[in-house]
DNA sequence: CAAAAATGCTGAC
DNA sequence: TCAGCCTTTTTGT
């Protein structure tokens, strides 16, 4: 669920029917009890999404937060709602529509000077529309590290997750080790529009399907294939056929296709030139 | 059934 | 760098 596509998703569908009513909030599971009480009775005024974060804001300026991190979930029924699961953190409902909050890494009420300072720590979302592609590439560009966890670093720009690097950085036919800071320009608007056209359908569509991604795979296998090289290690890249590499960086898998995106010409930071499939700090 | 894996991030070492 | 958080879905026996 969670990359930036699913967070616009979510604010897209709650702006068009859950703006302008009137919620219950409750807690089933307990946690969340005192913001439960305090989100009850009022009206929603809008919603907005930065990045991986969604703000809700009810009257007074009583401003709900949520991450889902990895395993959080939004659920929304706009019938009758079914039993919360024994999970649900938050549930908030109206007339029109119920949600089920559950396994957010964050959920909290924040005043509007709290979540100014939590967005000013945000970089620039592809998705929203002042966003800057000058201030992406300065902030993206500053540092030595891999540009794929460049790409991660939430500071840097907003909303890209693990699939959406692999894919961009795929589609745009960048080494995913390459130093941020000697990433040309000419190569970062590329990338940046993969970026956007990714997330961008994903947010229209609910899924994230890559241009070029290979066909339906033979009716045993259960998951759709929907991505060139995320996920695909072993299998063969779409494009030139070579395998898909896996390798292990900053404690995430980061796939790509060493042919196509010249993963294996780009310079090795110092000594280590270790061997395939290994971290690189 | 049990086990494993997953799109994320933080804080402690 | 690593464990921990925390839930749902998919896979294997």
């Amino acid at each position: 669920m969670p990359e930036g596509h699913s967070i616009h998703r979510v604010a897209r569908v709650h702006r068009r029917w859950l703006v302008g009513r009137r919620f219950t909030a409750d807690s089933p599971q307990g946690r969340l009890d005192r913001a439960a009480r305090v989100l009850s009775g009022r009206v929603l005024l809008g919603v907005d999404a930065h990045g991986k974060h969604l703000f809700h804001v009810f009257e007074e300026d009583v401003r709900l937060h949520i991450h889902l991190g990895l395993f959080g979930r939004i659920r929304h029924f706009r019938s009758e709602a079914p039993a919360p699961s024994l999970a649900c953190r938050l549930r908030l409902a109206s007339t029109a529509a119920t949600l089920h909050l559950s396994g957010p890494s964050a959920c909290e009420l924040l005043t509007p000077e709290g979540e100014a300072a939590l967005r000013a720590r945000l970089g620039e979302d592809p998705l929203r529309a002042e966003a800057s592609p000058d201030r992406a590439y300065a902030r993206l560009t500053s540092g030595r590290m891999p540009l794929a966890q460049a790409l991660l670093d939430q500071g840097r720009i907003a909303g890209v997750g693990n699939i959406v690097r692999a894919e961009a950085l795929f589609l745009a036919r960048l080494p995913p080790l390459l130093p941020a800071c000697e990433l040309e320009r000419d190569a970062f608007d590329t990338l940046w529009s993969a970026m956007r056209t990714l997330l961008e359908d994903g947010a229209r569509d609910g899924l994230i399907v890559t241009p070029g991604a290979p066909p339906l795979p033979s009716p045993g296998r259960k998951r759709a294939e929907r991505f060139c090289v995320y996920g695909r290690t072993g299998l063969p890249c779409p494009r030139c056929g070579a395998k898909v590499k896996g390798q292990t960086l900053a404690a995430r898998t980061l796939y790509s296709c060493a042919a196509c995106q010249g993963v294996d010409r780009v310079r090795r930071p110092r000594r280590a030139r270790a061997g395939e499939g290994e971290a690189s700090r």
